[in-house]
Order: structure tokens, then C-alpha cells, then sequence
DNA sequence: AAAGCATGCGGAG
DNA sequence: TCCGCCTGCTTTA
């Protein structure tokens, strides 16, 4: 279930495991007999663009990646896909990526078993890497990836956006904010839980309508994304609220359940009940204002939202003063959780 | 055991 | 706008 970040992340996650590797590959599902064509092939690189994968291999070390005889294997995760990984010591910073794992009754992780499931393996000189449940996962030439990379919007987590065209883009349409942000075409990598949080972050009205905003209103979004979305990058778990919004005693709450967030083993980690201002908060207090939070639909998904931080009125009087993002930018939370290598779930 | 649910998205209607 | 699909954990019966 992974938004931008945790697709960045393990874009970095195979590079650091099976990077200028020959590895072999397979498809013990079956589903993706391609895997084939690329046994013993180096990979080459992989990258990240909003929530699609794209992992390149060539032929033999001696051929660089662009190539036209690279190719490319396009993974989508969709709302099920996860990628797990297992191998020496050391080999991988990350066991799982994707869907939430749990921990085994000796506090390790589950020991990675060849599961029937398992859509691609990629086996490396010292791990492998398990993909299951992906939506997509498909061979493709430099042509194919290049129409992947054309139909995505700019993404906050890539040195070559151009913020620009997703100004532009809201600022054209009349569709709700709350919805231009859910599609890739405008802005790509942020998913369901950015949205609710980005937003109520900007103080903004899901369904304010994009020509309604200003353009220093939308690059303050894009702003405020970049910082909070590469700490999801580097953490592997999404945290939006700001310190001083959480509540105290949550930082010794007691784990009620087996299932792990990066960092669970780090006492400095924030927890999960205090990660957010409204994602999954419907009904409880705002951090903020303590009105009900609330939830609705929009585009096919939950969106939810602060009825009173979010109106338009609120926005007005907010948004001129300093941005949210600024002062939590500052406040050193982007520091990584020192746990954060060892265990993983998703962010 | 069955149903429900999830950080997603493409295609049919 | 709705349906279907991919999987696995959680909740309910």
C-alpha cells in the first residue's frame, strides 16, 4: 500500500542490493514468465517515478544502462504489492517494503519463505528480493518507458520535476484540489495519505477547486510535500504532524499488535496513533481545534478532513501567515530514526 | 471460516 | 461512477 516514498525507497533498496549485479530472475507464481528473458542479466539501476518502479538491466557489465537493448521492468504495486527482501547480514536495508509485516514471536522478522505468491524473484550474490501482488509487472524497452515517464506529472521526490507544470495544471482546472491530487497526470506519487495530510497541512478545503487558489498557494503545497515526502523516503513511514501537536504520552503507548512500522524498535520514532492530523481520524479531534474530524468520498477513495481548519474562511486567514511546513522543516524531525535500517513495513 | 479492509488504478458503462 | 483485480492481515460470525 505504498504511496511516492515507498516506492523511492526501494528504487534505493534494489539498487543497494543487487546494483551493476548479475542476478538471476524469476517467476515462481508463473504469472510473469518474462522473468525469463532477463536470467542473468545485470541490473543495472532502478528508479522511481510517483508510484511506478522501473528497473533497468542490460545484458553484461560491459553495456551501459540506456542502451537500446536495455530493458526495463515496470512494477506497479497497486494497493496490494509488496516487495520483500532476505539475504546475509547487512545485505538489504530493508526486509519488506509495501504491505505491513509482521513480527515473528522471537521479535525477528518473519523468515522470508519462497511463497507461492511470488510474482517476480530477483536472486542476487547475497539476497533476494520477493515481489507479490503488484498490479503490474512488465518488460519494457526504452520506448515503453519513456511513455510510462510522458504521462506522469512531476514528482516531488525527483530532482527533474518541474514544479511549475503542477501549478499550472491545478490552476487550470475546476476539478477540487482534493482530487487533482490524486491524479498522477497532475502530481505524481502522492496517494491517499499525503492527500488528507498535505491538505490539511495548507489549512485547505478538500474540495476547493484548483483555479480557486493562488499560485503561491499551490507551490507552497509543492513545498510542503518535498520535505515531508522524502523523510517517508529516507524513514519508510509517513509523519506529518508537528511536535508540538502530539500528544505527549503517545510516545509510550504500548504496541497493541504484532505489525511493525519502520522505526517501531526506535524509543525516538513516532508512533503511528500520533503520525497524522486526519488521515483514519474521522470522528476523533482535531490535533488543532478538537472539532470532529470528518471523512467523505472523493475520487474512489476516503478523503478526510478538519470541517473548521479546512474551511475557506480559515484558509484565508492561515495561509497568510507562515506555512506550517516551514517551522517543521526546521525542528530537526527529519533526522532518520536510528532503528529505521533494521525494520520495515511501509510507510 | 468468512468477511472486511487497505497508502491504487484501469477499464467498462 | 462503478467494478474488478492483485494479496494478506484483521475482524466478525
Amino acid at each position: 500500500m505504498p504511496e511516492g516514498h515507498t516506492v523511492h525507497r526501494l528504487a534505493a533498496a534494489l539498487r543497494a542490493g543487487f546494483g551493476s549485479q548479475a542476478v538471476r530472475t524469476s517467476s515462481p507464481q508463473g504469472r510473469f514468465s518474462d522473468a525469463a528473458e532477463l536470467d542473468g542479466w545485470v541490473l543495472a539501476d532502478a528508479e522511481a517515478v510517483g508510484k511506478q518502479l522501473l528497473i533497468a538491466f542490460t545484458p553484461d557489465a560491459s553495456v551501459a544502462p540506456g542502451d537500446p537493448v536495455t530493458r526495463y521492468v515496470r512494477v506497479h504495486l497497486g494497493l496490494y504489492g509488496s516487495w520483500t527482501f532476505a539475504g546475509e547480514e547487512g545485505f538489504a536495508p530493508a526486509h519488506a517494503i509495501g504491505a505491513p509485516r509482521v513480527q515473528g514471536p522471537e521479535g525477528d522478522w518473519r523468515r522470508l519463505v519462497p511463497r507461492p505468491t511470488t510474482r517476480l524473484r530477483i536472486q542476487g550474490s547475497q539476497g533476494l528480493a520477493d515481489l507479490t501482488g503488484p498490479t503490474a509487472c512488465e518488460v519494457l524497452d526504452g520506448a515503453g518507458r519513456r511513455r510510462v515517464l510522458d504521462r506522469l506529472g512531476p514528482d516531488p521526490l525527483r530532482a527533474d520535476a518541474d514544479p511549475e507544470r503542477f501549478v499550472e495544471r491545478v490552476r487550470a482546472s475546476r476539478t477540487a484540489i482534493g482530487v487533482l491530487l490524486m491524479n498522477q497526470d497532475v502530481i505524481a506519487g502522492v496517494g491517499n495519505i499525503y492527500r488528507a495530510e498535505i491538505l490539511f497541512r495548507a489549512r485547505l478545503d478538500p474540495a476547493v477547486p484548483g483555479r480557486d487558489l493562488t499560485a503561491g498557494m499551490v507551490r507552497g503545497i509543492w513545498e510542503d510535500l518535498v520535505p515531508l515526502m522524502r523523510y517517508g523516503a529516507r524513514t519508510g513511514r509517513i509523519v506529518t504532524t508537528q511536535p508540538e501537536h502530539r500528544r505527549l504520552e503517545a510516545r509510550i503507548l504500548e504496541r497493541s499488535r504484532g505489525t511493525l512500522q519502520n522505526g517501531d524498535g526506535d524509543p525516538a520514532a513516532v508512533p503511528r496513533e500520533e503520525s497524522f492530523y486526519v488521515y483514519h481520524r474521522q470522528t476523533l479531534p482535531c490535533r488543532l481545534c478538537g472539532t470532529a474530524i470528518r471523512s467523505g468520498d472523493m475520487a474512489a477513495r476516503t478523503v478526510f478532513w478538519c470541517p473548521r481548519c479546512q474551511s475557506v474562511r480559515s484558509r484565508r486567514a492561515r495561509w497568510t501567515l507562515e506555512h506550517p511546513a516551514a517551522a517543521w522543516a526546521e525542528s530537526g524531525e527529519h533526522r532518520e530514526p536510528a532503528a529505521a535500517t533494521s525494520e520495515e513495513s511501509d510507510g
